[in-house]
DNA sequence: GAGAACTTGCACATCCATGTGCAAATATAC
DNA sequence: GTATATTTGCACATGGATGTGCAAGTTCTC
């Protein structure tokens, strides 16, 4: 505590840099549970006491913005993996939903928190390139054809954002039990598809080939 | 205050009835806003001091399960006048959207109060009921073949309601500045029969006859 | 193995929301 | 018009969470 250096992003002791982790392991956790989870229960999870915390983050605010920030390289990260420049809108708005699904599995609970005053912008900009990529493909598809017009692209990529979230959501947990489970996302893809437009049947076949050149 | 009355679900003077339902339509609007909202925050806006609230309802809780039993009356009308048994599934669903419409806008911030310690199994015992016939409607079009089996039925329920979901609080609120609406919910119904796998004319030519029965 | 980084365990101050009590003022129903 | 239901404006108690200070451990790193 005399030497305030584990505020900043890299602790110099391993013991430290571990418990950094362990704390924004246990704060997705917690959170998840109960976006309203104490610090101290964070930190509990994490097993370390609450003064211990502080050290590391020295606010709530600190600690939501800094779980935002991983949020935001990972998924980053899985996009620009994904991203087939050339692909049909079909293929393409799979990749995205199948490289999204694990990072936003990881994630999820911040868009609880998202609802709340603090944050809501800052975690809407998290989701915005992922929305504006999404749209774009959409769009794309609306004129060539390949999805259904029947609502405007930015209100169409919201949609399929929404069913990508819910059956997220709807995915076991250690909290929640499985009445049914999408380890590799390929549902969430396929209902992505249909809600887009394409008919079941195609939707899965664009699905599977999108996991095969996925991995 | 001496004499505790308006506890109850009747207040005897006319002042104080409609103090209470603009203490509701208050704690609907604020809590819309913020589900954080203090009731200190609630009281003032329905232009009343907080110490009055409580003369209404004893608690922060009271209050909200208030609004959900008032919330589950009026989904409970809309879904009795708009059931029609013998109708083919899709015309059926579009019906059920249609009809939620209006009392889920009124309504959306339940929601996000729903994500909450407090009150979480009761809103999602006020959704149940909603979500089950949709899911009936839904199993028994998959079995005719009029919608599609790229999801089981209880899971394509939660994603058509996310979409319903998600195109309700996208509509335009004193907060929020309008991008589209769509005041009757055609457009949410259509989206979510496409999410269900029928093809988008069809959609459209399935909800047009809805709406005509309606009203 | 010595010094620094980190953790721990208190104690403490602060803030904010909730819930209650009471006396005075107001408005309504009859 | 008068009894009374209701509102108001305090004041106060409580509880919980946040954030800080400090002294004494631990444990990593070099």
């Amino acid at each position: 505590m005399t030497t305030e250096r584990a505020a900043a992003g890299q602790p110099r002791r391993s013991h430290a840099r571990s418990n950094r982790v362990r704390l924004l392991a246990a704060a997705r956790e917690e959170l998840g549970r109960d976006p309203d989870a104490s610090l101290d229960e964070i930190a509990r999870a994490a097993g370390v006491v609450r003064r211990t915390l502080y050290g590391h983050f020295p606010s709530r605010e600190a600690l939501i913005d800094a779980l935002a920030t991983e949020a935001e390289e990972r998924l980053e990260d899985a996009f620009t993996a994904a991203r087939r420049p050339g692909a049909e809108p079909p293929a393409a708005l799979a990749g995205l939903v199948l490289a999204s699904w694990e990072v936003g599995d990881h994630y999820r609970m911040l868009i609880s928190l998202a609802r709340r005053r603090l944050g809501e912008e800052r975690l809407r900009a998290i989701l915005a390139p992922a929305r504006a990529e999404a749209a774009a493909i959409l769009d794309r598809g609306q004129q060539d054809g390949s999805f259904g017009t029947h609502l405007p692209a930015p209100v169409l990529a919201l949609a399929t954002e929404s069913v990508v979230l819910a059956l997220l959501e709807s995915q076991p947990s250690p909290q929640r039990s499985a009445q049914w489970s999408d380890p590799t996302g390929a549902a969430a893809a396929t209902a992505v598809l249909v809600t887009a437009g394409v008919a079941p049947a195609a939707a899965r076949i664009y699905v599977q080939a999108a996991l095969r050149t996925g991995r």
